[in-house]
DNA sequence: CTTGTATTTCGCTATTTCGCGAAATAGTCA
DNA sequence: TGACTATTTCGCGAAATAGCGAAATACAAG
């Protein structure tokens, strides 16, 4: 395995943008239900339960830190994962928390 | 692939602790810091360059969320990770922040 | 152009988080 | 026991974040 340098500071400011971003419940399942494929606001709205100016404000958000993409076609804009490897993530996280031998566990190739 | 089904509400939130407690510089300093095994808090606080308190209670949030563990160890308590993944996954980010063709990277094996 | 639909931006208040220094704990060693 | 070291907790003010409803914007259809 290829000894890794430590990271600059620069780079944990990177990394934490992302994680903050995923930061917030309404955010991860908004996450999740574009794990499915992709999804205009209004269905999203609709999954997460909160107000369109509050699920528009966590979308920008997520775009913001590179997590998803848009594109407006026709009256809608629909929005997909720009980063799939979260919902992989997500799932193992879910796996550790549940009790599962986490030790040797690795979720992520490279 | 086996069709996963959306996650709850509440597992959601489970999730939402954890990113959320990644979502700091400094705390993602310590955790990759940990990724090249367990060190004692006055590294820590050297690697991060803040006060004492401020890295205390930083690893309060991570281990409170899960992602560290610690251990008395005479003079001092030395901290490790409780959840390795999360670093390869950061490394994963990084790849996809450096422009790598991210469409089909999967990141994490199930 | 005008209307109607889909979505975002704005202003606001309440809540949370950050980093610090001082004080409190815990445990070791003489 | 008493001094000392390592670490955590407390209390503070400054800054960031969340959610809401109203208003603004974008644009397709008639």
């Amino acid at each position: 395995m290829p000894k890794r340098p430590t990271p600059t500071k620069a780079c944990c400011q990177r990394r934490a943008a992302v994680f903050k971003a995923l930061g917030h419940p309404a955010r991860l399942q908004i996450v999740a239900a574009l794990g499915d494929g992709e999804r205009c606001v209004c269905e999203l709205v609709e999954a997460v339960g909160s107000g369109w100016s509050t699920v528009s404000r966590h979308l920008t958000v997520l775009k913001a830190a590179g997590i998803i993409a848009d594109e407006k076609r026709g009256l809608q804009v629909y929005y997909r994962m720009a980063l799939p490897c979260v919902n992989s993530f997500a799932e193992c996280l879910d796996a550790a928390q549940e009790g599962a031998a986490v030790e040797v566990r690795r979720c992520c190739k490279s």
